[in-house]
DNA sequence: CGTTATTTTAAACAAGTGTTTGAACTTGTT
DNA sequence: AACAAGTTCAAACACTTGTTTAAAATAACG
């Protein structure tokens, strides 16, 4: 295996598990059982390192993203909410046979970006992967017309938290399900969970003015 | 004012602005204007900052918090979800006259606490202020007594990550939200806007096994 | 006043950070 | 084989990190 892929496999772990900030060079080099110089020479920077992790997981999933929201929007029958969200399962399960433990590694990824580096990643997946936006939002929009834009802005903000809060720290939350409850479960178990949530949410009654008062 | 306020005052700013690892104590010590050392002379090591900074918000909240649901739990009439997560509203802005920005602050420092440090905060707050958790869920399981106890789980933690990281970003999204929708909003709008979607989440019908066939 | 405590200060510490260097080593090409 | 290009490597660089030290300044108290 390239020193590069070595490099790449050993950071999104580390990345994930311990933030971009958590995580140094000399322990993703270590554990790539690389020099630690290889990540400027193949890479130019840790900043460009991490673009990179992202960009490998991004690269696979926005195009199966896309079409399937696509798929979606020029349907002849008017799909619920549910099938907006659900139309994310697949692709993001299929993460999961480009590389082991893909999905949830991504997930985690996902939730660092959003809360290290303030904001970088924000900007670079936004910039960089625009159409899987647009699509979604244009599907939610069919699913749901009688909400407006700002309402709508304001709930998938409150979904995109939802979802990456949630996988960020699926694995300790599994943990403790698995001791309080015994029931077997796995990523797929959380994503089957958070579904029905999220549409839910989305769903929700367009609220009115709350009153401190009463 | 003292050396250890001034130094929690601005730790707590910076804090929830770029992360605990990202803030270094030579940056809260010139920004609150004493000596680097005045941190470990006062609070013994970084760490504990971090406790002195959450403690001094918690200790504020939590019993406003256990006595607002309470309230609700000993009350006649069945509570709804709404006014499950609507109990948390008012006890949230008082933080505002505990302190300047002190809601939006103390929420971004709740979803620092979930990110950073790999949970030790997670660990701090639900050992150091348990009863504002068994209250929780009493309430919630008289609002909606048909959620099985792992559903229930899992839907309060997708709460928890609605919550945490939509305020964690509040202050980006409501300058967005302005200048796309030109609508003035602070952090009671979204406050208003997220309970319904909450509720709606939690309140949502128990999802069937997922098929993914089909 | 003088004598303890308490607090502040500048300086240094040891350890860790990302990055760069230039020589050694592979690899590919002619 | 010989040369060039690409890659690896140990070492050093300049800088930042949290923490400690011991002297200086301030406050408290008899």
């Amino acid at each position: 295996m390239s020193t590069k892929n070595k490099i790449l496999d050993a950071a999104d772990i580390l990345f994930a598990d311990k933030g971009f900030n958590g995580t140094s060079l000399r322990e993703i080099t270590s554990q790539a059982n690389v020099n630690l110089a290889a990540v400027n020479y193949h890479f130019g920077s840790k900043k460009e390192l991490i673009k990179a992790v992202m960009s490998r997981y991004m690269d696979e999933l926005s195009p199966q993203l896309e079409s399937a929201l696509l798929l979606l929007c020029e349907n002849k029958i008017q799909p619920s909410l549910h099938d907006v969200f659900s139309a994310f399962v697949e692709p993001l399960i299929n993460l999961n046979t480009f590389k082991d433990n893909g999905t949830s590694t991504f997930l985690q990824l996902l939730g660092r970006g959003y809360t290290d580096s303030q904001g970088f990643l924000r900007w670079f997946l936004t910039t960089q992967y625009p159409n899987v936006f647009t699509h979604f939002t244009k599907a939610i929009k069919i699913a749901y017309p009688e909400l407006s834009a700002e309402e709508m802005f304001w709930r998938l903000h409150f979904t995109m938290g939802t979802i990456v809060f949630t996988m960020s720290s699926t694995e300790a939350l599994i943990d403790i399900a698995q001791n309080d409850f015994n029931n077997q479960l796995d990523i797929t178990g959380v994503i089957e969970r958070v579904i029905p949530y999220v549409a839910a949410g989305v769903a929700a009654p367009i609220p009115v003015p709350f009153n401190f008062d009463q």
